[in-house]
DNA sequence: TTGGAATGTCAACAAAGCTGACGTATTGTT
DNA sequence: AACAATACGTCAGCTTTGTTGACATTCCAA
Protein backbone atom coordinates (compact mmCIF):
# COMPACT_ATOMS: atom_id res chain seq x y z
CA UNK A 1 0.00 0.00 0.00
CA UNK A 2 1.18 3.83 -0.56
CA UNK A 3 -1.26 5.49 1.13
CA UNK A 4 -2.44 3.44 4.27
CA UNK A 5 -5.89 1.60 4.51
CA UNK A 6 -7.98 4.78 4.25
CA UNK A 7 -9.16 6.84 1.70
CA UNK A 8 -6.85 9.58 1.44
CA UNK A 9 -8.55 12.72 0.76
CA UNK A 10 -5.62 14.83 -0.15
CA UNK A 11 -3.67 15.00 3.11
CA UNK A 12 -1.50 12.89 4.69
CA UNK A 13 -2.45 10.63 7.56
CA UNK A 14 1.26 10.39 8.77
CA UNK A 15 -0.10 12.24 12.29
CA UNK A 16 -1.78 9.17 13.06
CA UNK A 17 0.98 7.06 13.69
CA UNK A 18 2.28 4.93 16.53
CA UNK A 19 4.98 6.74 16.42
CA UNK A 20 3.56 10.28 16.65
CA UNK A 21 0.67 9.21 19.12
CA UNK A 22 3.26 8.55 21.50
CA UNK A 23 4.60 11.83 21.19
CA UNK A 24 1.14 13.21 22.09
CA UNK A 25 1.65 10.98 25.16
CA UNK A 26 4.95 12.02 26.34
CA UNK A 27 4.25 15.49 25.72
CA UNK A 28 0.83 14.97 27.59
CA UNK A 29 2.42 13.84 30.92
CA UNK A 30 5.13 16.20 30.58
CA UNK A 31 3.32 19.44 30.03
CA UNK A 32 0.67 18.21 32.58
CA UNK A 33 3.92 18.62 34.93
CA UNK A 34 4.47 22.19 34.22
CA UNK A 35 0.83 23.29 34.20
CA UNK A 36 0.34 21.97 38.04
CA UNK A 37 4.38 23.41 38.84
CA UNK A 38 3.34 27.19 39.70
CA UNK A 39 0.50 26.60 41.72
CA UNK A 40 1.92 23.32 43.69
CA UNK A 41 4.42 25.78 44.56
CA UNK A 42 2.02 27.89 46.10
CA UNK A 43 0.04 25.42 48.08
CA UNK A 44 2.89 23.81 49.27
CA UNK A 45 3.79 27.12 51.52
CA UNK A 46 0.33 27.02 53.17
CA UNK A 47 0.43 23.18 53.26
CA UNK A 48 -2.74 22.66 50.79
CA UNK A 49 -2.55 19.96 48.05
CA UNK A 50 -3.98 19.88 44.44
CA UNK A 51 -7.08 18.98 45.59
CA UNK A 52 -7.63 22.25 47.54
CA UNK A 53 -6.93 23.84 44.56
CA UNK A 54 -9.42 22.14 42.17
CA UNK A 55 -11.95 22.67 44.82
CA UNK A 56 -11.31 26.39 45.11
CA UNK A 57 -11.41 26.90 41.28
CA UNK A 58 -14.87 25.24 40.71
CA UNK A 59 -15.81 26.91 44.02
CA UNK A 60 -15.36 30.34 42.20
CA UNK A 61 -16.50 29.51 38.72
CA UNK A 62 -19.72 28.43 40.62
CA UNK A 63 -20.28 30.28 43.55
CA UNK A 64 -23.43 28.67 45.98
CA UNK A 65 -22.50 25.49 43.99
CA UNK A 66 -23.32 22.20 46.41
CA UNK A 67 -21.35 19.33 47.54
CA UNK A 68 -23.15 17.08 45.09
CA UNK A 69 -22.34 19.14 42.34
CA UNK A 70 -19.09 19.78 42.82
CA UNK A 71 -18.47 16.10 43.57
CA UNK A 72 -19.61 15.43 39.80
CA UNK A 73 -17.68 18.02 38.40
CA UNK A 74 -14.06 16.61 40.38
CA UNK A 75 -15.09 13.41 39.78
CA UNK A 76 -14.49 11.83 43.73
CA UNK A 77 -16.83 10.55 46.23
CA UNK A 78 -18.17 13.21 48.52
CA UNK A 79 -15.99 11.37 51.40
CA UNK A 80 -12.56 12.49 49.63
CA UNK A 81 -14.15 16.17 48.43
CA UNK A 82 -15.52 16.38 52.26
CA UNK A 83 -12.55 16.28 53.92
CA UNK A 84 -10.65 19.09 51.78
CA UNK A 85 -13.65 20.80 52.18
CA UNK A 86 -13.59 20.69 55.63
CA UNK A 87 -9.75 22.04 55.93
CA UNK A 88 -10.81 25.19 54.06
CA UNK A 89 -14.48 25.40 55.94
CA UNK A 90 -12.00 25.85 59.13
CA UNK A 91 -9.45 28.02 57.78
CA UNK A 92 -11.88 30.30 56.73
CA UNK A 93 -11.50 30.04 52.82
CA UNK A 94 -14.76 28.51 51.90
CA UNK A 95 -18.30 29.64 53.36
CA UNK A 96 -21.24 26.36 53.75
CA UNK A 97 -24.36 27.85 54.35
CA UNK A 98 -27.26 25.45 54.65
CA UNK A 99 -29.71 25.43 51.50
CA UNK A 100 -33.11 27.93 51.72
CA UNK A 101 -34.86 25.35 49.54
CA UNK A 102 -33.14 21.89 50.52
CA UNK A 103 -31.73 21.90 54.03
CA UNK A 104 -29.68 19.02 52.87
CA UNK A 105 -27.91 21.13 50.40
CA UNK A 106 -24.40 23.40 51.42
CA UNK A 107 -24.03 25.93 49.06
CA UNK A 108 -20.44 26.70 49.03
CA UNK A 109 -19.14 30.09 48.61
CA UNK A 110 -15.26 31.48 48.95
CA UNK A 111 -14.79 33.72 51.72
CA UNK A 112 -12.42 36.91 50.75
CA UNK A 113 -9.75 34.82 52.46
CA UNK A 114 -10.81 32.36 49.49
CA UNK A 115 -9.94 34.91 46.60
CA UNK A 116 -7.37 36.13 47.61
CA UNK A 117 -5.85 32.38 47.94
CA UNK A 118 -7.74 31.46 44.39
CA UNK A 119 -6.55 34.95 42.49
CA UNK A 120 -2.70 33.76 43.72
CA UNK A 121 -3.12 30.28 42.53
CA UNK A 122 -5.36 31.30 39.13
CA UNK A 123 -2.55 33.82 38.23
CA UNK A 124 0.29 31.87 38.86
CA UNK A 125 -0.95 29.20 36.42
CA UNK A 126 -2.26 31.73 33.63
CA UNK A 127 1.20 33.35 33.78
CA UNK A 128 2.35 29.88 32.45
CA UNK A 129 -0.53 29.25 30.05
CA UNK A 130 -0.11 32.88 28.57
CA UNK A 131 3.60 32.59 27.92
CA UNK A 132 2.99 29.42 26.34
CA UNK A 133 -0.12 31.06 24.39
CA UNK A 134 1.85 34.25 23.26
CA UNK A 135 4.60 31.83 22.38
CA UNK A 136 2.77 29.41 19.42
CA UNK A 137 -0.23 32.16 19.28
CA UNK A 138 -3.76 31.38 17.88
CA UNK A 139 -4.00 29.38 15.39
CA UNK A 140 -2.07 26.62 17.88
CA UNK A 141 -3.89 27.51 20.72
CA UNK A 142 -7.17 26.77 18.74
CA UNK A 143 -5.63 23.70 17.84
CA UNK A 144 -4.84 22.63 21.53
CA UNK A 145 -8.37 23.39 22.74
CA UNK A 146 -9.80 21.32 20.17
CA UNK A 147 -7.20 18.27 20.76
CA UNK A 148 -8.39 18.58 24.63
CA UNK A 149 -11.66 18.49 23.86
CA UNK A 150 -11.98 15.77 21.99
CA UNK A 151 -9.92 13.93 24.34
CA UNK A 152 -12.53 13.94 27.29
CA UNK A 153 -15.22 11.33 28.01
CA UNK A 154 -18.60 12.64 26.76
CA UNK A 155 -19.76 12.85 31.03
CA UNK A 156 -16.74 14.76 31.78
CA UNK A 157 -17.06 16.91 28.14
CA UNK A 158 -20.45 18.03 29.53
CA UNK A 159 -19.57 19.55 32.66
CA UNK A 160 -16.70 21.08 30.56
CA UNK A 161 -19.33 22.50 28.50
CA UNK A 162 -21.52 23.57 30.78
CA UNK A 163 -19.08 25.72 32.28
CA UNK A 164 -17.62 26.81 29.37
CA UNK A 165 -19.80 29.78 28.07
CA UNK A 166 -21.04 30.87 31.33
CA UNK A 167 -19.12 34.14 31.15
CA UNK A 168 -18.51 35.19 28.18
CA UNK B 1 -7.05 52.10 24.36
CA UNK B 2 -8.13 50.15 21.26
CA UNK B 3 -6.46 47.38 21.01
CA UNK B 4 -4.12 46.24 23.92
CA UNK B 5 -0.58 47.42 25.41
CA UNK B 6 1.12 45.38 22.70
CA UNK B 7 1.68 46.60 19.69
CA UNK B 8 -0.23 44.53 17.00
CA UNK B 9 0.91 43.10 14.00
CA UNK B 10 -2.54 42.79 12.42
CA UNK B 11 -3.56 39.82 14.82
CA UNK B 12 -6.22 39.93 17.78
CA UNK B 13 -4.77 39.17 21.42
CA UNK B 14 -8.01 37.84 22.48
CA UNK B 15 -7.02 34.84 22.40
CA UNK B 16 -4.87 35.76 25.85
CA UNK B 17 -7.76 37.25 27.92
CA UNK B 18 -8.13 35.78 31.19
CA UNK B 19 -11.28 34.02 30.27
CA UNK B 20 -9.69 32.57 27.35
CA UNK B 21 -6.80 31.11 29.75
CA UNK B 22 -9.30 29.79 31.88
CA UNK B 23 -10.49 27.70 29.47
CA UNK B 24 -7.80 26.22 28.26
CA UNK B 25 -7.21 25.35 31.97
CA UNK B 26 -10.22 23.59 32.43
CA UNK B 27 -9.73 22.20 29.31
CA UNK B 28 -6.75 20.52 30.47
CA UNK B 29 -7.87 19.54 33.78
CA UNK B 30 -10.42 17.52 32.18
CA UNK B 31 -9.22 16.01 29.32
CA UNK B 32 -6.51 14.53 31.22
CA UNK B 33 -8.94 12.84 32.89
CA UNK B 34 -9.85 11.21 29.64
CA UNK B 35 -5.85 10.85 29.02
CA UNK B 36 -6.27 8.69 32.06
CA UNK B 37 -9.29 6.49 32.16
CA UNK B 38 -8.37 3.86 29.88
CA UNK B 39 -5.28 2.55 30.91
CA UNK B 40 -6.87 3.41 34.62
CA UNK B 41 -9.00 0.51 33.75
CA UNK B 42 -6.64 -2.21 32.90
CA UNK B 43 -4.29 -1.41 35.78
CA UNK B 44 -7.10 -1.69 38.27
CA UNK B 45 -7.73 -5.50 37.28
CA UNK B 46 -4.17 -6.29 37.65
CA UNK B 47 -4.12 -4.06 41.35
CA UNK B 48 -1.26 -1.66 39.73
CA UNK B 49 -1.66 2.40 39.59
CA UNK B 50 -0.53 5.05 37.40
CA UNK B 51 3.33 4.90 39.06
CA UNK B 52 3.28 1.28 37.27
CA UNK B 53 2.17 2.46 33.77
CA UNK B 54 4.73 5.18 33.61
CA UNK B 55 7.38 2.66 34.80
CA UNK B 56 6.33 0.11 32.22
CA UNK B 57 5.93 3.31 30.08
CA UNK B 58 9.40 4.82 29.97
CA UNK B 59 11.09 1.27 30.58
CA UNK B 60 9.97 -0.12 27.20
CA UNK B 61 10.94 3.47 25.58
CA UNK B 62 13.92 3.37 26.80
CA UNK B 63 15.02 -0.15 27.41
CA UNK B 64 18.20 -0.71 29.66
CA UNK B 65 17.79 1.97 30.95
CA UNK B 66 19.03 2.57 34.70
CA UNK B 67 17.35 3.37 38.02
CA UNK B 68 18.60 6.76 38.26
CA UNK B 69 17.66 7.84 34.62
CA UNK B 70 14.26 6.89 35.56
CA UNK B 71 14.25 8.57 38.89
CA UNK B 72 15.13 11.96 36.93
CA UNK B 73 12.43 11.43 33.94
CA UNK B 74 9.67 10.40 36.10
CA UNK B 75 10.46 13.14 39.10
CA UNK B 76 9.83 11.31 41.89
CA UNK B 77 12.11 10.18 44.86
CA UNK B 78 14.09 6.71 44.48
CA UNK B 79 12.02 5.04 47.68
CA UNK B 80 8.85 5.66 45.76
CA UNK B 81 10.24 4.24 42.42
CA UNK B 82 11.67 1.45 44.39
CA UNK B 83 8.12 0.48 46.43
CA UNK B 84 6.84 0.44 42.53
CA UNK B 85 9.62 -1.22 40.59
CA UNK B 86 10.11 -3.99 43.39
CA UNK B 87 6.75 -5.21 42.43
CA UNK B 88 6.85 -5.30 39.37
CA UNK B 89 10.56 -7.02 38.90
CA UNK B 90 8.53 -10.09 41.96
CA UNK B 91 5.95 -9.86 39.57
CA UNK B 92 8.35 -10.82 36.29
CA UNK B 93 7.35 -7.54 34.29
CA UNK B 94 10.36 -6.12 34.60
CA UNK B 95 14.07 -7.46 34.58
CA UNK B 96 16.46 -6.20 36.38
CA UNK B 97 20.37 -6.81 35.45
CA UNK B 98 23.49 -5.61 36.50
CA UNK B 99 25.46 -3.24 34.89
CA UNK B 100 28.35 -4.26 32.19
CA UNK B 101 30.08 -1.24 32.73
CA UNK B 102 29.33 -0.17 36.23
CA UNK B 103 28.28 -2.83 38.23
CA UNK B 104 26.63 -0.63 40.44
CA UNK B 105 24.14 0.28 38.37
CA UNK B 106 20.99 -1.60 37.51
CA UNK B 107 19.74 -2.06 33.45
CA UNK B 108 16.03 -2.45 33.56
CA UNK B 109 14.10 -4.36 30.51
CA UNK B 110 10.50 -5.21 29.91
CA UNK B 111 9.99 -9.32 30.01
CA UNK B 112 7.94 -10.66 27.52
CA UNK B 113 4.89 -10.39 29.89
CA UNK B 114 5.71 -6.66 30.77
CA UNK B 115 5.90 -6.12 26.67
CA UNK B 116 1.81 -7.64 26.78
CA UNK B 117 1.22 -5.40 29.58
CA UNK B 118 2.94 -2.53 28.33
CA UNK B 119 1.28 -3.23 25.02
CA UNK B 120 -2.50 -3.30 26.32
CA UNK B 121 -1.85 -0.10 28.21
CA UNK B 122 -0.83 1.97 25.11
CA UNK B 123 -3.06 0.70 22.68
CA UNK B 124 -5.71 1.59 25.03
CA UNK B 125 -4.16 5.21 25.40
CA UNK B 126 -3.55 5.54 21.89
CA UNK B 127 -6.62 4.56 20.77
CA UNK B 128 -8.54 7.54 22.43
CA UNK B 129 -5.82 9.46 21.66
CA UNK B 130 -6.18 8.74 17.71
CA UNK B 131 -9.99 9.26 17.77
CA UNK B 132 -9.20 12.44 18.78
CA UNK B 133 -6.07 13.24 16.34
CA UNK B 134 -8.36 12.23 13.54
CA UNK B 135 -11.37 14.45 14.50
CA UNK B 136 -9.53 17.60 14.63
CA UNK B 137 -7.27 16.73 11.66
CA UNK B 138 -3.43 17.33 11.74
CA UNK B 139 -3.25 21.12 11.52
CA UNK B 140 -4.95 21.35 15.17
CA UNK B 141 -2.86 18.21 16.51
CA UNK B 142 0.50 20.46 15.33
CA UNK B 143 -1.01 23.16 17.86
CA UNK B 144 -1.88 21.11 20.55
CA UNK B 145 2.18 19.82 20.67
CA UNK B 146 3.28 23.29 20.40
CA UNK B 147 1.31 24.56 22.93
CA UNK B 148 2.15 21.21 25.51
CA UNK B 149 5.67 21.63 24.55
CA UNK B 150 5.78 25.51 25.57
CA UNK B 151 3.49 24.74 28.86
CA UNK B 152 6.98 22.48 30.21
CA UNK B 153 9.70 23.37 32.69
CA UNK B 154 12.83 23.65 31.23
CA UNK B 155 14.54 20.48 32.69
CA UNK B 156 11.28 18.67 31.82
CA UNK B 157 11.38 19.93 28.01
CA UNK B 158 14.80 18.81 28.18
CA UNK B 159 13.65 15.09 29.08
CA UNK B 160 10.98 15.20 26.28
CA UNK B 161 13.11 16.76 23.69
CA UNK B 162 16.06 13.50 24.15
CA UNK B 163 13.05 11.28 24.11
CA UNK B 164 11.71 12.72 21.22
CA UNK B 165 13.39 12.05 18.09
CA UNK B 166 14.85 8.58 18.97
CA UNK B 167 12.88 6.23 16.79
CA UNK B 168 11.79 8.19 13.76
C1' DT C 1 -47.20 9.42 58.62
C1' DT C 2 -43.88 6.60 57.57
C1' DG C 3 -40.33 4.49 54.79
C1' DG C 4 -37.07 5.21 51.19
C1' DA C 5 -34.01 8.32 48.67
C1' DA C 6 -30.88 12.07 48.82
C1' DT C 7 -27.30 14.99 51.12
C1' DG C 8 -23.65 15.37 53.84
C1' DT C 9 -20.33 13.79 57.95
C1' DC C 10 -17.27 10.59 60.59
C1' DA C 11 -14.03 6.45 60.72
C1' DA C 12 -10.86 3.46 58.93
C1' DC C 13 -7.98 1.91 55.25
C1' DA C 14 -4.93 1.93 50.77
C1' DA C 15 -1.96 3.92 47.07
C1' DA C 16 1.72 6.65 46.24
C1' DG C 17 4.15 10.54 47.09
C1' DC C 18 7.78 12.48 50.63
C1' DT C 19 12.12 12.83 54.12
C1' DG C 20 15.72 10.78 56.77
C1' DA C 21 18.89 7.20 57.95
C1' DC C 22 21.54 3.35 56.91
C1' DG C 23 23.93 -0.73 54.48
C1' DT C 24 26.39 -2.59 50.52
C1' DA C 25 28.79 -2.86 46.43
C1' DT C 26 31.42 -0.53 43.22
C1' DT C 27 34.03 3.17 41.28
C1' DG C 28 37.12 7.04 41.25
C1' DT C 29 40.62 9.93 43.53
C1' DT C 30 44.40 11.03 46.23
C1' DA D 1 46.13 1.45 49.86
C1' DA D 2 42.93 4.48 51.87
C1' DC D 3 39.14 7.21 51.40
C1' DA D 4 35.34 9.70 49.25
C1' DA D 5 31.65 9.52 46.04
C1' DT D 6 28.10 7.07 43.42
C1' DA D 7 24.28 3.72 42.55
C1' DC D 8 21.08 1.07 44.46
C1' DG D 9 18.12 -1.07 47.96
C1' DT D 10 15.57 -0.90 52.27
C1' DC D 11 13.43 0.39 56.80
C1' DA D 12 10.62 3.60 59.32
C1' DG D 13 7.42 7.10 59.48
C1' DC D 14 4.70 10.88 57.66
C1' DT D 15 1.28 13.36 54.22
C1' DT D 16 -2.10 13.80 50.63
C1' DT D 17 -5.87 12.05 48.49
C1' DG D 18 -8.28 8.49 46.90
C1' DT D 19 -11.48 4.40 48.54
C1' DT D 20 -15.68 1.81 51.26
C1' DG D 21 -18.75 1.41 55.21
C1' DA D 22 -21.73 3.26 58.72
C1' DC D 23 -24.67 6.93 60.19
C1' DA D 24 -27.50 11.40 60.95
C1' DT D 25 -30.48 14.60 58.85
C1' DT D 26 -33.77 16.08 55.61
C1' DC D 27 -37.09 15.64 51.95
C1' DC D 28 -40.68 13.48 49.35
C1' DA D 29 -44.00 10.32 47.89
C1' DA D 30 -46.92 6.35 48.82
Amino acid sequence: MSDGPQQQTGQSLLFLTDEQLRKGIEAMFFAYRGFTADPDRILEEKSYGRAHHRAIHFIHRSPGTTVNNLLSILGVTKQSLNRVLRTLIEDGLVASTVGKKDKRERHLHLTPEGAVLERALSDAQRDRMRAAYRTVGPDAVAGFRQVLEAMMDDQTRHHYEAMKDRAE
